[in-house]
Formats: C-alpha cells, structure tokens, sequence
DNA sequence: AGCACGCCGACT
DNA sequence: GTCGGCGTGCTC
C-alpha cells in the first residue's frame, strides 16, 4: 500500500527532486517549491509539465521548473500527479516567467497561470476512487466509513461531483482517506472540445457507388455522400447541410450507418480581408538598415523612428524576411483596437500565418488560437501587450510598436512593463527587437544615448532633419514645422467668461473661422468645473468616498468624482450656509464649449470626451470632418478619431507640465500627446497654427515642445530625472497601503519603513526612501493610502521587494505617484 | 486560500 | 489561569 502523503527525507532517499512553480498567487518574488518525485514519474517529469501538489493543506498545480538528484530543502512532499505529458511552458518561458517575477515581485504562480492556456484550472479534475485491493483494516471514524461506503457505491467520481453526492464535510475526510491509501487520487485535465463540427467519410470514394447503393431509398442521405466524396476534404457540418438542403436527422442516419463521422476540428479565425491597404515600400535606407540589423546574430534592439505608416512598411517587409528564414514574429500593439488595426494591415500584406490574440474573442477561439500557436503553425502573432507572454517557440523577432505608449505598464496584477518583457522574452530567446515609435519614451531614447539600442531613422524623419536644420531646429516632429504660439496665462488677456480663452488663441480661431477653416481645441478635463465653491462660506463639493474634489457636469448638473464616479445633482443652495452662491473655478471640455458658444454665437462646434455616448462620437467626428462643425473641443478621447482631425488651427487650451503633482511622467505624457497632436490635426496644412496656453511657458518642456525639437525635450527631461532618482536614472518602486482607518494605514506604513531600512542595514549598500507620506490621492473608495518610494540599483532595490507582507501594493518603476 | 501561532483583553 | 478574537506569516 503507497503511502502517497509520506515525506521524502534527503538524508534516507537520493531520489529526484522537482522544482516546482505552484500556482498559489500570493507568494510573492519568484521563489519556488521542491517535491520529491515518486518512482513511478521518474522517467516522464520535465520542466513545463503540469503536475498536482500539496501545498499547506490544498491541493494545487504547479509547473515544473527543473528536476535534479537533490533538493535544497530537507524534507519533501512528492509530486502527486503528472497531468498531462504536454510540455506546456517552454524552458525560455520559463526563465521569462522567473525575471518578471523576480523584477517586478510579481507571485511567480502569477505569471505561470498567465502563460498556461487560458482558464486552464477550470479545466483540472481531481478524481477518487475507493481502492479495492486495500483492506479496511485501518480505524476509520464514523464519517469517514460513511464517505468510503458512498464512494465505493458511487465509482470513480471527480471532486465536484462528489461534493455534490455527499456534502462538505464527507468531502474533508477524503484527504485522510487518500493518505491511509483507502482510496485513490489521481488528477485528470478535461480540456473542452472546440471548434465546430467536421463531417468526414469513412469509406474510400471508391466504395462510394456501392455505398451509394444502399442508399437508394435514402435520397438526402445519398445527396450528403456525393457531396462530401466531390469536396475530398472534411466539410463543416452546417455547410453540408445548407448545400444538401438536408437536415440533421440524415446526417444522423448516416453517422448510424458507419458511413461518415463527426468531429470537432478548430479553424482559427478567418482574418479580416478588407481592401489591402495600398502600402509603399518601405523607405530604402530604413529598410537597408533593418535587413542588415536583422541579419545579424542574437538579440539587438533597434528603435525605428517614423510615421506609423512608414513604420508599418517596414514592420512588413521584416516579418516578410523573417518568417521566409523560418523565424517566428510577435507584433505587440498598446491597446486591443490598435492590435486590430496592425492585424488586418499585416495579415492582408503578409504571405504568413498571421493570428490576432484578442481578449474580445470566445473562450473555445482563445484556447484553440493558444494551441495553434503552441503547436509551431502560426508564423506571426500580433497582440496588445499581453500577447508577450504567448507561447511561440523559435521566436526571432518581437516588434514593439509605439513602445512609448503608457498604457504597456500593467495597473494591476503583476505590474509589469510589457515592453522590458516583451525586450526580456527576446533577449532569452536570441530574437531581434524593433521598437516602433514617432516619439520615443525617455527610457528608449536613453538606451540609444548610451548605445545599447541602435537607432534607425526613417526618412520622413530624416527629411523633417533636414528641413528643421536650416532654422536652426532638431528632428523629433514630423508634418510641416508651422507656427507655433505659447501665450503666458498668468498674464494674457482674457476673452469671455471663464477665463479661458486668451485674446491671442481667440483671434487666431476668428481668423480661423472668418477663412472658412476648421479648429481643434484640446482641453486636458472632461466636464465643466474642477471645483464648485460657496462664495459666501468657502465650502467647497468633496467625494465622500475619495480625498478628491468633485467635477460639475453642466449636462446633467450633476457632481462627479473622476477617482471614484461618484455622482449626486449639484444643489441650489450651499449644503453648509444655504447660499445660492456656488461659484465654478477650472475649466473641462464643457466650460469651453460654453465660453466658446457666447463668443461665437454663430459657428457649429462639436464636443469630443469620454461622456459623449459612443455612437454620437463617430458622428460627432465624421460632422467635423466633412466641414458641418467647424470648431471641435476634446480631451485625449479625440485621438480615436485620429484620421479624421485634419484642421487649420490647434489650439491648446491648458499645457499643464504636472507642477505641484507627484506625476513625474506628465511632462513626457504633455510632449508626447502635443506632438501626437500636432501631427494628426496639423500635419498636412503649410500654414497650419499651433496656440498653446499654459501657466508655465518657461519650463523646458514647454519650450522644446513650441520649437518641436526632440533632443531639447530629451536633455531637459533626463536631466531632471537624473536630479531626482527617477527611472531610467535609476530602479524606483513604490510600496503602497490602504486601510478603512487611517491611523492604521499610517502605523503600517512606519512599519514598514523600519523594516526597510533594517535590511539596508544588513546589507551595507544605500538605497533612498522617501516617506513613509499619505499618497496625493490620500483617500480613494473609502480607503486611506500610504505609501513608501524607494529608489536605489537594480540589485539591491529586486532585494526589498519580498519585505512587505500581504496587503501592499509593489510598484516597481510606477507611472505616476498619485 | 486556509491554517497555526502568538498577542492581548475578558472571563472563570 | 484560560478562552477566544484577530492579525500575521507560512505553505517545499
């Protein structure tokens, strides 16, 4: 009788040891478990295996990592089950899996559940069985008699079933049932079937007249034979039974008869063939430099600097090279929409196997798009940020397009960047890397100063080089150099109500409108007021739940939080004095629309922000587009609509750098959408203005951005993160902390701190901490928020982040500090 | 997740 | 003394 519970002592048994990932998510960094492998695995366990194991008292999976001859740990549970043969994490995953892990103090059982297929723990099955061969010796209590008896009546029989049959707490005495060797446990992985229904023939099509023959009274069923023989191949079901005009029962009939057979067979989605985009070749001396970094051996980095649709060219004709070399590609965009986009383009241009991962797809199409491309079938696979984790083998390329997009750092879950992922899963695997953008982030951009990355500039950026050389201006934006006004707010001249039109920006757009043009006004708040006072009593509109103010929506004269969406009306009277009084400060894409209609009473404008339903948006858009409203009033939101902003006048109506907020990427994030902007929405006018108001027009990114020079934005922007021990100067993580009770939330947070600083008395080396300090946002959704910022060398901040217990949030290179 | 262990206050 | 609530840390 096998003891399956028992432990494995190193000093009495040198067996084999397995190192195991378990999938238990809240142990944090990447360490992993040892198990003890039982005789009867030893010639079929393997690093990316599934198996089952003890952990605590649960029974979980786990995946392989490694298997040796000893074990760091003394005693040892065994490894209970292999699941299935299948090696379904390969060794580089792996690695990948432990960096992440490692870098962002992710739960290594994590990461391992993102790269296995998807849902994959639905779909494991622990099984029991009653062992007849053991006797009933052993002292059995009255419950566990009485489970053993059921299961013996019952059969084999899964954990949920059994749970059913016999309730929760026969379920328990199982484990102890299991140890005594009384029954029997073993795990099974039910993937469903997927796909749709295939019908193929049994018999030879020679057979088929006299197969035929037995059919003569059986016309349908006939008519479906002769259809299947002519098509030669396995004829969906629904198809079949369309052209035959027949219906199911003849099909039936015909299963019956031992003549044809159904069977599932999984099709990946037919790609979207639109009217192939009319691409240009790429631009010689980009593509020249492109074939010669890809021809070159292992892992390199190159940043291509271009317009998308220059980069896109080039992407192309790599893929083309690469996949014809027998190398595999991923294509990784920011967002879902954008994935889609670069998909249909590739897929439509490419002569490969292209696939889209998209989370928007069914459960059965994601699992049947993972194995296909697991199996080594799919040549390329484009996906949003995530998709660096799919499980490609012979990967050789990872392109990373507008790798300066924020939105590839993760907000939850693991935190990680998916582009220094995406970057890692090459490097590990010797694969070639292009990092795709108009703008570089800071980081890339300090890469290629310090010549870890190469850059390749496209001559749409070469020719802007030249054009902007001769007045004295760098590369960095693209379209025609234009005008470019910065009005000083603190002391320009006002138009209208609300302050904020300057007289400079509300000319430009009466010229504008006088010669029959069309205008953009970008405002960086939805609504109308970022704060609604009492003129009499000072009270001012505060999220209960949030430390935040509320915003005032004319639209539906409501009060909104941005943190929280909170909403409640905005009431007549003042809720402390009763004063009707209540004045309005700051401004959204509401309160300009409204100064904007006073001024020009006769001129259509639109409104553009995440509050305009999404079907009105588009005509909102389109209307503006065709010339019906001439003047459009946005947030961010109007880049969905990217290709339709062409206008004569841009006008910025806050440039606000993030002074006084603890977000040291907004200066990034204001260069970056300004020359975005000024690209979409001035690119293809000569005499194109820009107009932008700001209460900073000294800081250096304001400057850079009104002369459009890249390198002068670069120097301002790395210097002050030099100066203040941000990335990519240096590894900066942020332990954050929220609790009901602020009190609680602040002792918690001291807590930690000394425990921090302990360790870097341990270790000798420095590392800064700043705080403990209430986050900006010191309360969100009821709950206060402290937090700590650590910043110091790579090695020795990866140390720290297993300190913290359970309940902290770590942030390792967070985005922003709010 | 779920359990053990330890600390502290309230009770026999 | 001892019981039990809760917070914390560990699971090979």
């Amino acid at each position: 009788m096998l003891d399956s519970n028992r432990r494995t002592d190193r000093s009495t048994d040198a067996g084999l040891y397995a190192e195991i990932a378990v999938a238990a998510s809240n142990v944090r960094g990447d360490r992993s478990f040892h198990y003890s492998v039982p005789n009867e695995f030893t010639d079929r366990i393997y690093p990316g295996q599934l198996v089952t194991v003890e952990f605590g008292n649960r029974l979980l999976h786990g995946v392989v990592l490694s298997v040796a001859n000893s074990s760091p740990v003394y005693s040892t549970k065994p490894v209970l089950d292999i699941i299935s043969d299948a090696i379904l994490i390969d060794p580089g995953r792996l690695e990948l899996a432990r960096w992440v892990a490692r870098n962002y103090g992710a739960p290594l059982g994590l990461l391992i559940e993102t790269m296995l297929p998807p849902r994959l723990s639905k779909y494991i099955k622990h099984y029991y069985a009653a062992d007849p061969s053991s006797n009933y010796e052993e002292k059995l209590s009255a419950v566990e008699a009485k489970t053993l008896k059921k299961l013996t009546v019952l059969g084999p029989s899964a954990y949920e079933t059994l749970e059913k049959s016999i309730g929760k707490s026969c379920v328990k005495s199982l484990s102890h049932l299991v140890s005594t060797g009384v029954v029997r446990r073993w795990t099974e992985l039910e993937m469903p079937e997927i796909g749709s229904q295939f019908v193929r023939m049994v018999s030879s099509p020679r057979q088929l007249k006299h197969d035929l023959c037995q059919l003569k009274r059986a016309p349908k069923q006939a008519e479906l034979l002769r259809v299947l023989a002519r098509r030669a191949t396995d004829v969906p079901v629904k198809e079949l039974l369309a052209e035959c005009r027949a219906s199911r029962s003849s099909l039936m009939a015909l299963i019956d008869r031992g003549l044809v057979t159904v069977n599932r067979q999984f099709r990946l989605p037919q790609r979207v063939t639109k009217e192939d985009d009319v691409l240009q070749g790429p631009d010689l001396d980009a593509w020249n430099s492109i074939e010669a970094f890809l021809d070159r051996d292992g892992h390199a980095v190159s940043v291509l600097l271009g317009a998308d649709a220059d980069r896109l060219a080039v992407y192309i004709a790599a893929i083309e090279k690469v996949v014809a070399g027998g190398g595999k590609v991923m294509v990784i965009a920011p967002t879902e929409h954008e994935a889609e986009s670069l998909f249909n383009s590739i897929a439509s241009n490419v002569s490969a196997y292209v696939v889209l991962m998209t989370n928007s797809s069914t459960v059965s199409t994601k699992l049947g798009v993972w194995r296909s491309i697991r199996s080594g079938e799919v040549d390329v696979v484009v996906g949003p940020g995530y998709a660096v984790y799919a499980p490609m083998t012979r990967l050789a390329l990872v392109i990373i397009d507008h790798e300066e997009d924020r939105s590839y750092k993760e907000r939850r879950g693991a935190r990680a960047h998916l582009r220094q992922v995406g970057i890692r899963a090459a490097r590990i695997r010797r694969a070639a890397v292009i990092l795709g953008s108009e703008t570089p982030s800071i980081e890339t951009f300090d890469n290629v100063e310090k010549e870890r990355y190469r850059l390749i500039l496209m001559s749409s950026a070469g020719q802007l080089r030249r054009a902007r050389m001769r007045v004295g201006r760098g590369w960095g934006a693209h379209g025609p150099a234009g005008v470019v006004d910065v009005v000083d707010m603190r002391v320009a001249p006002l138009m209208g109500h609300g302050g904020v039109l300057s007289e400079e920006l509300f000319y430009a757009l009466q010229d504008c409108m006088q010669q029959k043009g069309r205008a953009v006004l970008f405002v960086n708040r939805r609504g109308a007021a970022s704060l609604t006072v009492c003129r009499d009593c000072g009270f001012s509109f505060k999220c209960p739940d949030c430390s935040m103010y509320l915003v005032h929506h004319n639209r539906s004269s409501s009060l909104v939080c941005h943190t929280c969406n909170h909403r409640k009306s905005l009431p007549k009277n003042c809720p402390d004095c009763r004063s009707t009084r209540l004045r309005f400060w700051g401004y959204g894409t509401e309160a300009v629309v409204n100064s904007l209609k006073a001024l020009f009473p006769t001129i259509r404008i639109g409104r553009l922000d995440s509050d305009v339903a999404p079907g009105v948006a588009s005509t909102v858009a389109e209307s503006f587009e065709i010339g019906a409203t001439q003047i459009l009033v946005g947030t961010s939101y109007i880049f969905r609509f990217a290709s339709k902003l062409s206008s004569d006048l841009l006008g910025i109506v806050q440039a606000d750098v993030g002074i006084g907020f603890p977000d040291y990427t907004a200066p990034e994030r204001v260069f970056q959408s300004l020359m975005r902007l000024r690209r979409k929405v001035l690119g293809g006018q000569i005499d194109g203005r820009m107009v932008i108001q700001t209460l900073f027009p000294e800081h250096p990114v304001m400057l850079a951005t009104s002369s459009g020079s890249y390198l002068k934005y670069f120097r301002s922007e790395i210097q002050s993160r030099i100066a203040h021990g941000f990335p990519p100067a240096s590894r900066m993580v942020r332990f954050l902390y929220s609790n009901k009770d602020g009190e609680k939330a602040r002792e918690e947070a001291h807590r930690l701190a000394e425990n921090l600083k302990s360790a870097s008395k341990v270790s000798h080396k420095g590392f800064r901490i700043l705080g403990p300090a209430p986050c900006f946002i010191s309360r969100e959704r009821r709950l206060y928020r402290w937090h700590l910022v650590v910043s110091g060398d790579e090695e020795e901040v990866c140390s720290l982040l297993q300190i913290p217990h359970r309940g902290w949030v770590i942030d390792v290179d967070p985005v922003d500090l709010l």
